[in-house]
DNA sequence: GAGCACTGC
């Protein structure tokens, strides 16, 4: 048989040559190869278990531990094991395969290893990548699979996400990897040739990524007859991808089902809509921690506020039914939960529930109120009630007004589904639905609207143009953006200069490099011209991670007065750079960041940003130049920003309110914008349509710089009637006399000559990239 | 008078 010398399988001739003479641990000749007879692809389910049962492990060589040998048999155990030949086999015949499995079916851990031990990846030099939305997930499974397989994390099994890569060039043959950091790849690779099989895992969580994904796939797999793609998905839209992969193809794609393992949870509805559904929560919770058994409850809402008054309520009304029955309501813990909270507060969630008061006394319980981080983000343990009001803020995206939207509002049947499933992962539970079956049955959408529709799309475009997609209205979306949301990302990407008759310019080619928005790529890329761009890369950097400031619930006083000592009167934006700078001043103050109420993770996510950003620039030799004179940095900085954010200016009125320009939409200063006093042009880096039409990160810009570093769009004969309008034909007419008076009198503006040299010399610069 | 949750060589 070919296997009975290891030599003569092809496959495995590397391996074996490999470990000659490696030490006690190597295998005698007469110990057999693991993994031979296997045929790439025809692999079958009795090989596997009789490879997974044996002494030797087929890819280290080195004898299986103890360990090993007890995960495997808790392994055995998951539903998706005993489908282990199905599955092989449709591997097999299939280039495309969709996975449907509920929570703790063992997909994302098992259904990898399997195509590994049928695809064989790494006796052809390539790998088996599975995708994650998340960071934590992608760290987490790898780390759970590295141990069922018996191999150091980072050898054979790693993970890739922004910022570590915990791969091993030449040995890492299964790589778990965040949807972003594949797209990033295949912006190199368009044809991802690296991979043998991809597996887009949560696919239902529709994230930008995994969509963009899913249709440059289709297209791979077209003319890369040796890729398998598997799509992984937890609800039942797996149809949706099912036909979206079958369509035109001519090959319908089969549906590979697995069973979830979670325990029973009985769902419960109100009989009539609730009016007043935060109210009807606290009732809940109440009537839970007064007649429902032992176990903790996890309460969705919306937002920080809302969770914050309502603990408050809980704790109130617990404290009061305590004291009218002692006997047989036992205490209560309420705790809240949303991103950003502390991270130490955040850690309180896992806190075991209160001790009864007295031995034999009634039992304490934990009541978690939270967003919907606890949806998908972040597990709690032992929760056996949850209450479901059917509400969450959502993100839109207007392109008429190129306004962002947060909104409350219903969840989906889908996400409803996955609310009540937490009540289900220790033992059976109940899911108590403020809201009637008949408003779920009709009024509930199936799906979470998919993120590509409710996006700003400048950056997924560049990425498309980049890729190689030339036709983005007619690419082969799963949901298709309309058609507004498409061309007003292309507009500003025109107006960037970062496309030009369809195609990708030099500069777009560069600006496609930073894993920024383009309108943040651009000011890094000019910012040599004002010589600020140090500057420019800590400001970027800054404004492409979450908000750094903490403004705890009970504490908004102190919060607001440590702002407003790093704030500085221009703008926003220079008091970004000045909290940046501060906060590396004083690194070594341990509680430096806590007593300024700013949040140490984001200004670490800024550092690592910025040092990535770094590399980017230091490798398209854009310089890194910084001004001495404070006075003329702060203004060159100011001027900068006006090359990337010319389409976000608003115009103070007559009547005081702010219109921005062309759109002419009433918009409002953010509450937390430390502008003083309001200036009458202002530049802004979002418009949010949350309690109001809000702009957010604000900095004080003239006219005339608007005129002279974004002519193509602030060209006056593009403008609607109106006030702005008016204000800028004064600013035209001003210079005009201003030059003649100058010109007659024989005298030279230096200094607006100056400022045109640079518009000029970027331009220049620019096109040296070709 | 105030922001759900993620992510990026």
């Amino acid at each position: 048989m070919a296997g009975s010398d290891p030599k003569d399988n092809p496959y495995l001739a590397h391996h074996y040559n490999g470990r000659k003479g490696a030490g006690p641990s190597t295998p005698s000749p007469s110990i057999k190869e693991p993994l031979s007879g296997f045929r790439p692809r025809k692999v079958t389910g009795e090989q596997v278990r009789k490879a997974l049962n044996g002494d030797i492990n087929p890819f280290t060589k080195q004898r299986h531990t103890p360990q090993y040998r007890k995960i495997l048999e808790a392994r055995k155990k998951l539903p998706v094991y005993a489908q282990m030949d199905e599955f092989l086999k449709i591997f097999s015949e299939n280039q495309v395969i969709v996975v449907v499995g509920e929570t703790g079916s063992g997909k994302t851990t098992q259904i990898p290893q399997f195509v590994v031990y049928s695809d064989l990846p790494h006796t052809k030099g390539k790998l088996v990548a599975c995708t994650q939305p998340r960071r934590v997930a992608a760290m987490s499974v790898a780390k759970r699979v590295a141990d069922e397989m018996d191999i150091q994390l980072g050898r054979h099994v790693g993970y890739s996400i922004r910022f570590e890569d915990m791969t091993e060039p030449g040995t890492t043959f299964l790589k778990y990897m965040t949807d972003g950091m594949l797209l990033r790849e295949a912006m190199k690779d368009p044809s991802l040739e690296r991979y043998s099989t991809i597996i887009l895992d949560e696919a239902h969580e529709r994230t930008v990524a995994t969509d963009v994904l899913m249709g440059l796939l289709k297209g791979v797999a077209k003319r890369r007859s040796d890729l398998k793609i598997i799509v992984m998905s937890a609800t039942l839209d797996a149809l949706k991808f099912q036909n979206y992969f079958s369509l035109r193809s001519g090959v319908s794609t089969p549906l590979f089902k697995v069973p979830g393992r979670t325990y029973p949870v009985e769902v419960i509805y109100t009989q009539e809509p609730e009016p007043d559904y935060v109210e009807a929560a606290i009732r809940t919770v109440l009537m839970i921690h007064r007649a429902e058994e032992e176990g903790d409850v996890l309460v969705f809402l919306t937002g920080e506020k809302e969770i914050e008054d309502a603990c408050r309520k809980i704790r109130l009304d617990a404290e009061d039914l305590i004291n009218q029955d002692s006997e047989s309501v036992g205490p209560l813990v309420c705790i809240p939960l949303y991103s950003s909270l502390p991270p130490q507060q955040q850690q309180r969630i896992f806190d075991a529930p209160p001790a009864a008061r007295s031995t034999g006394g009634p039992r304490g319980r934990k009541v978690v109120v939270s967003t919907n981080i606890a949806e998908t983000s972040l597990t709690i343990d032992r929760i056996v009630y949850v209450v479901d009001p059917g509400f969450s803020k959502q993100k839109g995206y207007i392109p008429r007004i190129r306004a962002e939207s947060l909104l409350v509002s219903r969840i989906s049947k889908a996400s409803a589904q996955q609310r009540a499933g937490r009540a289900g992962r220790t033992r059976p539970g109940k899911c108590f639905r403020l809201y009637t079956e008949k408003d779920f049955m009709s009024e509930m959408e199936e799906q979470t609207c998919p993120e590509i529709l409710a996006s700003n799309l400048t950056i997924t475009v560049l990425e498309l143009v980049k890729l190689g997609i030339k036709d983005l209205v007619r690419f082969d979306y799963v949901d298709a953006p309309a058609p507004e949301a498409l061309t007003r990302a292309i507009e500003l990407l025109y107006y960037l200069g970062a496309l030009d008759n369809g195609n990708l310019t030099a500069l777009g080619a560069t600006m496609a490099e930073f894993p920024i928005d383009p309108q943040l790529s651009k000011l890094l890329i000019v910012s040599p011209e004002f010589k600020c761009s140090n500057e420019m890369l800590t400001i970027t950097a800054m404004m492409s991670v979450p908000n750094v400031w903490f403004r705890p619930y009970d504490q908004k006083q102190q919060a607001d007065a440590a702002k407003a000592l790093l704030t500085l009167p221009d703008g926003d934006h220079l008091t970004l750079l000045n909290v940046y700078n501060q906060y590396k001043r004083n690194i070594h103050d341990k509680n430096w960041t806590w007593t300024h109420f700013l949040s140490h993770r984001a200004l670490q996510q800024a550092g690592n940003v910025r040092a990535q950003l770094q590399r980017t620039m230091e490798r398209f030799n854009i310089d890194l130049l910084s001004l001495s004179d404070e006075k003329e940095l702060y203004t060159n900085i100011r001027q900068t920003l006006v090359c990337g954010f010319f389409m976000q200016v608003a115009h103070k009125g007559e009547k005081g309110n702010y219109l921005t320009v062309k759109d002419n939409q009433i918009v409002v200063l953010h509450p937390s914008c430390g502008l003083k006093p309001q200036p009458k042009w202002v530049l802004f880096n979002e418009f949010v349509l949350t309690t109001g039409p809000f702009i957010r990160t604000v900095s004080e810009v003239k006219p005339e710089w608007l005129l002279e570093y974004a002519g193509g769009y602030f060209d006056i004969s593009t403008f609607p009637k109106g006030e702005t309008k008016r204000a800028l034909q004064r600013i035209i007419n001003k210079k005009a006399s201003k030059s003649s008076a100058r010109v007659d009198s024989g005298k030279d503006d230096r200094k607006a000559k100056k400022k045109k040299n640079k518009g000029m010399k970027t331009k220049v610069s620019n096109k040296k990239k070709v």
